[in-house]
RNA sequence: GGGCCGUUAACUCAGUCGGUAGAGUAUCUGCCUUUUAAGCAGAGAGCCGCUGGUUCGAGUCCAGCACGGCCCA
């Protein structure tokens, strides 16, 4: 358990006390290393049979196996950049030397000086002349062959599932490539990165719950955003008119395998295009970080074949729900007839929603799972889009789409509106939403209504699930296997 | 918030009808100087998630709680 007293970790506690009765310093740090796995790996792909035996290497890593003899071992060692396998003997350094390499354990971190060569089965190994103790580690790894499974352990102490499930650190360098991808794609393009504020005096973006905290010097509630959006545009009124910012916001929701209450989004406003060039440029953006890091342009997630060759699908908000979802399309307009189908679909609906929120509720639990080849949705009532503009045909929609691939929602565009007058407007709409109970609806910001009254240039701007995407590309099942450190619960005693 | 499942050695897991705790790996001891989940022989290791209840007796049955997983809202 983990108060320490388990026999495994006595009897590490006793090896490390002989040591140091021997003299051994346990946490040295004066080793230099000369070569890391991957530069012994690509000197031997270069030089082959020609790898000179006599080069001498430093090198330094955990103990990951240990396979030991009575006077030689065999152990294999990883850095950051691969594993490697070393063979010590008493003949080479020396019986004394030896003598304390037989107190060192699986886990603990070596440096070793030797040269290279070939074992009988060919394996190039590290032949040491010298070994020293780097760090001792006094609790013992996760059995090798069936690794590290409890869920619970893998998430709290995650540096174990690293070390014992290649897979998963596989997984956060997949994440790290896709992140590097749509830097890259949109530095190429004239964006530039920026970061805005997490803490809010007034949150604003999205239609979510926020987090609440408070500065003790200036006497202020603040916020964790629910989204970067309004400063975003902020910078746009400033003439920063490609921007982006790649980071983390923050809902106060419940979690799930497809929601951690802090995430990662990507959003980026361009000036002068408008929801179309969005969705275009969606298109582009997503197909060509897929490309970078599978090098191919489908996937397979949990069983579904995605193909993110164009172009994408298109349905309205009102096909999508008669075509996929089987509501009837003469209910679309009809309130109390919206709501009696969500009873009887047992779609909990709280008091006093209007239309749109209805619509939206009944498309999460009826349409969103059935697409699963990349869709967009799009025209979405004013109503539940309080920051986009308003479509020049139907006034009641906005000039919005949403992203869907495998039943998820990926990215959110629209054309902005940058009509402070009707900004004004809609956002005392979503006041009295939030009056009649509706703890999601937007609090006014009038600063940056002011902000809108200085101009907003014609602006489309939209945000996409970092999270999500890496689901997608690393095909796992549950947001918590993309986010190095999901949010659990305390554990109390 | 609701439903179902899980929690046993450091790790991965068994544990029958309620009868006093098992395996593999790891660890420890001995042997072993080219192994590949090395091998052979031996040994030690447990708050059975927590609290209560039923019972002569609970890992096992019941209730509550905690944490986790999946599904639903």
């Amino acid at each position: 358990m983990m108060d320490g007293s388990s026999e495994v970790i006595r009897q590490r506690r006793e090896k490390a006390k002989a040591l140091t009765d021997r003299g051994v310093d346990l946490y040295p740090n004066d080793f230099k290393v000369s070569h890391r796995v991957e530069d012994v790996r690509q000197s031997i792909a270069r030089q082959g049979e020609g790898v000179d035996d006599t080069a001498p290497f430093a090198m330094a890593g955990r103990i990951i196996m240990l396979r030991s003899f009575g006077k030689a071992a065999f152990l294999h060692f990883r850095d950051h950049t691969g594993q490697l396998q070393a063979y010590v003997k008493q003949d080479e350094v020396g019986e004394e030397a030896y003598g304390l390499f037989k107190q060192l354990d699986v886990g603990d971190f070596i440096g070793i000086r030797g040269t290279l060569f070939q074992t009988k089965t060919g394996e190039w190994t590290l032949l040491a002349k010298k070994i020293r103790l780097l760090c001792k580690a006094m609790r013992p790894l996760p059995e090798k062959f069936h690794g590290l499974r409890d869920p619970e352990k893998r998430y709290r102490q995650r540096y174990l599932d690293l070390i014992m499930n290649p897979s998963v650190r596989k997984v956060f360098v997949t994440r790290a490539r896709i992140i590097q991808a749509f830097r890259d794609f949109l530095l190429e393009r004239g964006f530039l990165e920026v970061e805005t504020p997490m803490m809010q005096p007034i949150p604003g973006g999205a239609e979510a719950t926020p987090f609440q905290t408070f500065h003790n010097a200036l006497g202020m509630n603040l916020f964790l955003r629910v989204a970067p959006e309004l400063y975003l545009k902020r910078l746009v009124i400033g003439g920063i008119d490609r921007v982006f910012e790649i980071n983390r916001s923050f809902r106060n929701e419940g979690v799930s395998t497809r929601h951690n209450p802090e995430f990662t989004m990507l959003e980026f406003y361009l000036a002068y295009a408008t929801y179309e060039d969005l969705m275009t440029l969606t298109e582009e953006t997503l197909r060509f970080v897929t490309q970078q890091v599978l090098g191919v342009t489908h996937f397979s997630y949990q069983g579904s074949n995605i193909n993110m060759d164009g172009p994408w699908a298109r349905l309205t908000l009102e096909q999508a729900l008669n075509e996929l979802g089987g509501v009837d399309p003469s209910l679309l307009n009809d309130r109390q007839g919206l709501l009696a189908l969500a009873k009887s679909k047992g779609i909990e609906i709280k008091k006093g929603r209007r239309r749109g929120k209805i619509l939206t509720k009944l498309f999460d639990a009826l349409v969103e799972p059935k697409l699963i080849a990349p869709t967009f949705v799009v025209d979405y009532p004013v109503e539940v889009s309080p920051l986009a503009r308003r479509s020049r045909l139907e006034p009641d929609m906005a000039e919005r789409f949403e992203l869907f691939i495998a039943g998820s929602e990926i990215a959110n565009g629209f054309s902005e509106l940058n009509d402070p007058v009707d900004q004004k407007r809609r956002f005392l709409d979503q006041v009295a939403d939030r009056q009649d109970g509706d703890e999601e609806a937007h609090y006014m910001d009038e600063d940056y209504v002011t902000a809108l009254e200085y101009g907003m240039p014609p602006t489309a701007g939209e945000g996409v699930g970092i999270d999500r995407f890496v689901m997608l590309l690393t095909d796992a099942p549950s947001i918590r296997e993309v986010i190095l450190f999901p949010l659990l619960k305390n554990i109390r005693h």
